[in-house]
DNA sequence: TCGGTAATTTACCTCTTGGTAAGTTACTGC
DNA sequence: GCAGTAACTTACCAAGAGGTAAATTACCGA
C-alpha cells in the first residue's frame, strides 16, 4: 500500500483512538492493531507518539476550523448562528465523531507538542466563537472581557456535550442532530 | 499520623491529581509524593490505583449530590435555578476545583470499579439536573425523552466548561464566579 | 521493661509501553 | 535479470508503571 494512503488510514484510526480513551491511554500498539500494521510502521511513519497525536490534531484543527468558517460565512439568515455552527460540525464530524475530543483532551501533557498544537488550533476555532459571544454580551451593554471568555468556553462546553451525547447514540445522523439541536437551542432561548 | 487524617490527605493529593490529568495519566507515585509519603502506604490504605480511584470518586459523589438538594430545597425564589445550583457547586468545589472532573472522566477505563463508580453517582446527580431538562421542556410542549437527555448533557457540559474556566482563572472567588453567572445566564436568556 | 501493633519505608518484582535496529519482501526502472 | 528503494516485520531494549514482601520505627498498654 502507498504511504499516503496508509499515513490517512494510521490517522483515521489514531484520532479515533485518541479521541476516544484520551492521550495517555491511548496505544500505538492498539492503534496498529486496529490498522492491521505493526508498531514500527507508526514510528516509521510519525516518528512518536507525540508525533502522531500531533498529525491527528494537525488534521482535525484546520477541518473543523473550514467547517465552521465556510458556515459563517454563508449562513441562512432565518437560522441562529449557533445552529448553523453545530450543524456545520455535526456534518464534518460525522464518520468521526470522537475527532472533536482530540482537539479537546485536556489529558494532553502540559507543555508538550500536541499539547501546543491543540492549542492552536483550539484558539482559532475559539476566536470565531469569542466573535460571537462578545457580541452578544455587547448588545445587552456588558463589555466584560472575561465574562465574553467564559461565555466563549460554555458555548464549546456545550459543543462538547452534544458530540459525547452524539457518540452514546450511533444511530442518529448529522441531520438528526441537527434538527433536534434546533429545538434545544429554541427551548433555551425561550425558556432557561 | 493517625490512619484516618492521612486517609483524608491522600484523598485530597489523589483527587487533584486524577482531576487535573485524568484516571490514565495520574500517577501514584506522583500523588505519593505530593502527600510526602511513599508508595506502598497508598497501597496499604487502598488496595490499588482503581480503589484509590474509586474512593475519591465515593468521596466527591455524595459531596456534590448532597450540595445540589440542599441548593434545591433551599432555593430563593428570586434566583433561578440553574444558578442557585451553580452557586451551591462553586461553593463545594472551592479548593478543590479539579474534583468535578474525578467524577466526569472520561478517560476511565470503562467496566472498571471507578468506572462504575463514577457513572452511579453522575446518574444520582444528573437525576437532579433531568427534573429540570424535563420540565423546561415540557412546558414548551416538549415530551421528547432523548431532547430532555441531551439538554440535560448540554446542562452538565455548562458546569464543567465553567469549573474549567474557574481553574484557569484561580484568583476567582466562588462568590466571583456566581456573580459572572449569574450575568451570563442572564445573557444566555434574553439574547441566545 | 517488654510485647504487640500501627505507621511507614526500603528494596524489589513484573508487566506494559514507548521506542529502535536489523532484516525481509516486493515492486520498479534500467 | 538486477540494483535500488519503498513498505513492512521480527525481535528486542529501556524506562516507567502498578504492585508487594519484608524490615523498621515509634508508640502504648500490661
Amino acid at each position: 500500500m502507498p504511504r499516503v494512503h496508509r499515513e490517512q488510514q494510521i490517522l483515521g484510526a489514531a484520532v479515533e483512538e485518541f479521541g476516544r480513551h484520551g492521550y495517555a491511554a491511548a496505544s500505538m500498539a492498539e492503534i496498529a492493531r486496529r490498522v492491521g500494521v505493526t508498531k514500527p510502521l507508526l514510528y516509521t511513519y510519525f516518528g512518536s507518539k507525540d508525533g502522531l497525536c500531533t498529525a491527528c490534531v494537525d488534521r482535525i484543527g484546520p477541518q473543523l476550523l473550514e467547517a465552521i468558517e465556510r458556515a459563517m460565512a454563508s449562513k441562512p439568515p432565518e437560522s441562529g448562528l449557533p445552529h448553523t455552527v453545530l450543524t456545520a460540525l455535526f456534518q464534518a464530524l460525522e464518520g468521526q465523531r470522537h475527532a472533536w475530543f482530540v482537539l479537546y483532551d485536556r489529558t494532553l501533557p502540559p507543555g508538550s507538542e500536541p499539547w501546543r498544537a491543540a492549542r492552536r488550533h483550539r484558539e482559532a476555532v475559539d476566536e470565531l466563537a469569542a466573535a460571537g459571544t462578545a457580541a452578544l454580551l455587547h448588545a445587552q451593554g456588558n463589555d466584560d472581557a472575561r465574562d465574553a471568555d467564559a461565555l466563549k468556553h460554555i458555548w464549546t462546553g456545550t459543543v462538547s456535550a452534544l458530540l459525547g451525547w452524539w457518540i452514546s447514540h450511533p444511530e442518529l445522523s448529522a441531520q438528526d442532530m441537527s434538527a433536534r439541536c434546533a429545538r434545544l437551542l429554541a427551548a433555551i432561548r425561550n425558556g432557561a
